[in-house]
Order: structure tokens, then C-alpha cells, then sequence
DNA sequence: AACCTAGCTGACCGATCGGACAGGATCTGT
DNA sequence: ACAGATCCTGTCCGATCGGTCAGCTAGGTT
């Protein structure tokens, strides 16, 4: 049997998924899990926490791809930020199993790495070099739906998926593909 | 002064958009709006019920969508589709002033009329004739992707964003934009 | 004056929330 | 056998939730 704290996490993601972190409470992970509810404020200090540590990898990984992109200039910034991008939507569906539902309420959680910051700056870098103010409506179309397609769920082998979305999302950026 | 009805909606649409509609109570609505709580229960069955009435027209905008693709076929379906739901988007921001911030969480909402089936249909509809499934999951990255951007309120002209969101959508799609 | 109605409110309700805490159960090292 | 640590739970708490209800107030009708 896996361990109590990977049990509750796993729940605690299923859980978040389906009705979102304020529509999940504490018993609702407990009897998921199938034990009390005062067994998670044991493991975790908090609800928040919970979620937090759900949350993590993205904050991380996010970071490394600003890092690697800061030095970039122009379509190969774009294309290796969208890289990046996809890369950690789809870590985050396959080893995390977590799916962000209500989007906006995760990424506004004051315990959440700062992801929303983060992401905007990524857009930015984006396609503020792409010309005029279009590719910067489709890039924040497109990334967000990066982010709320692997959200859904859609069920699409990670490497289709991984072309997809980058074809995909260059495609919107208005960039060939290749 | 307006209607306490209409400030009311206008109040819940704005918390709506900030906190999620779990996120926000109705003390929260009732001190934005300056009144009590007590008054918005008079004014409005529940709480569901000033959600619902806020969400309203988009039921009937995706049905007139729906039925007016529906003897379409081919390319000209799917421009068509994508214009509505920009249109759609479109008001969504600017008359019901309602951005949708959890939108699964509002989507699976009970109370609601079933927008989440209707857009899906429109997505089968939009891009099952599309070559493979590659553009499915581009499909459903673009039309989420349409919402959520309204959803956050970017910044910019009714017309330009038009031009943009369609022109982004179909290149998605993998659809050439003239 | 008397009455009715629409709009609104304070007080209250049961349910549920996140969280605190003391203590039971089990295991390990001595 | 004993002690300590680890893991887990039942119980309780204050706060807040959505919602109910009796009643207040002001304006119009008779």
C-alpha cells in the first residue's frame, strides 16, 4: 500500500478536479481517502497546504523555463517558451494528476507559488515581440487553452499531444510550423 | 439610480469575476451592493438564482448558434460557429459583464442552463470534420481559450478583438484566414 | 383615518466549514 | 516489561455559510 500522505494527495487532486479547491472539503478528501479528517491535518498542516504541495513542481518549473528563456531573443524564445509550456502541462496531467478546474481561483490562492505572475511574464516574453497587439490576444488564447485542454482532461496520447499543442499554439501565435 | 435588481447582478457579476461564485457569499454581494442580505433573498429565490439569471443569455445565444450551424456543412460551418462564439464572447463582456472566472466549476453548475453540453457539441461540430484529432484538441484549446480571454478581461477594442479572436481560431483550426 | 402592498431588514436557524486538541493504538529500541 | 515516537481518531470549537421569517417602513388607494 502506497503511503498516507501520497494517498491523501492523490485524493486531494481527484477531488480538486472535479469541483475545485473551494468545493472540496477536508471530509470530503478524508472519506475519499477512507480515514478521519483530523489523519490529514495530521500529514498537512492545513488545507492550503495540501494544495500547495500540488502545486510545487509548477512553480519550479515555471521558473526554470524563464531562466532558460531569458537569454533567448525572438521566434526561437517563442518557440522554446511554448515548448516549455507544454512540456509542463503535460507533466503536470501525467505525474502531478492534478487538473486545474476553476483556473483563476487556484492561480489567485495567496499559497500557490506565483504562477499567474509568472505565466503572464512568459506571455509577454512571448508575443510581445510578434507584431501588433493580435498575437498578443491569440498567445493568451492559446496558452491558456494549453493549460485548460490537459485541465479537461482531453484524452490524447502525451506525445500527439505534446505536437499538437506546440503546433497548435505556434500556429496561433501566427508562426509555421515548421 | 438603477434598479436594486440590476445592481445586484452587476455586483455579483463583478464578485463573480473576482472571487468565483463559491468564493463569494451573499453577505459579500450584499455589502458591495450596500444593502442586506435579507434584500438580495427577496429580490432573488437564492443564490443559484442570481447566477442563473446572470447566465441566461448565453444559453440562448449558444442555442441560436447551434441552430443556425446546423443545416451547415464544411468550412463554412465552421466559420460560422467561430464567429458566433466570438460574438457570443463578445457580449458576455460587454452587456452581462460577467467574466467567467471558474469556469468549469460554473459550467457544471446545476442551475445553468447546459452550456457545458452545448459548447461541446459545438466543438464536435467545429472540428470533427477537421483532419484528425489533432485539430480537435487545437479546437477545444481556441474556443476555450476565446472565453477565457474575455474571461480575463483583455484589454482590448470590441473590433480588433474580434478580428483577432476569429482570425486566431480558424488558424487554429488549421483553416487558412482569407 | 384605515388599509394594502412592495421593498427591505434584523434576528435567527441548522448545516457545514477549517482547524485544535487530548488521547488511543501500534511499533521500535532498550 | 517499559518508554518513547509515530500514526491516527473522536470530539469539540468558533466562524461562516445559505436561507427563513416576522415585522418595520413608506407610498398609494379607499
Amino acid at each position: 500500500m502506497t503511503s498516507m500522505r501520497a494517498e491523501i494527495l492523490e485524493s486531494a487532486a481527484r477531488l480538486f478536479a472535479a469541483h475545485g479547491f473551494r468545493g472540496t472539503s477536508l471530509q470530503d478528501i478524508a472519506s475519499d481517502v477512507g480515514c478521519s479528517k483530523a489523519s490529514l491535518l495530521y500529514h498537512f498542516t492545513n488545507k492550503d497546504a495540501i494544495l500547495s504541495e500540488l502545486f510545487a513542481p509548477v512553480g519550479r518549473d515555471l521558473e526554470t523555463i524563464q531562466e532558460k528563456l531569458a537569454p533567448l531573443e525572438g521566434e526561437q524564445a517563442a518557440r522554446e517558451a511554448v515548448e516549455g509550456l507544454v512540456e509542463l502541462a503535460l507533466r503536470f496531467r501525467r505525474q502531478v494528476k492534478i487538473l486545474i478546474v476553476d483556473v483563476d481561483d487556484l492561480l489567485g490562492h495567496p499559497e500557490l507559488p506565483d504562477v499567474d505572475h509568472a505565466t503572464e511574464s512568459l506571455v509577454d516574453a512571448l508575443v510581445g515581440r510578434a507584431p501588433g497587439q493580435e498575437c498578443r490576444v491569440a498567445g493568451w488564447m492559446a496558452l491558456v487553452g494549453i493549460f485548460l485542454s490537459c485541465a479537461r482532461g482531453v484524452d490524447v496520447p502525451d506525445e500527439v499531444m505534446r505536437v499538437e499543442l506546440t503546433r497548435g499554439a505556434l500556429r496561433t501565435l501566427g508562426r509555421p510550423t515548421d
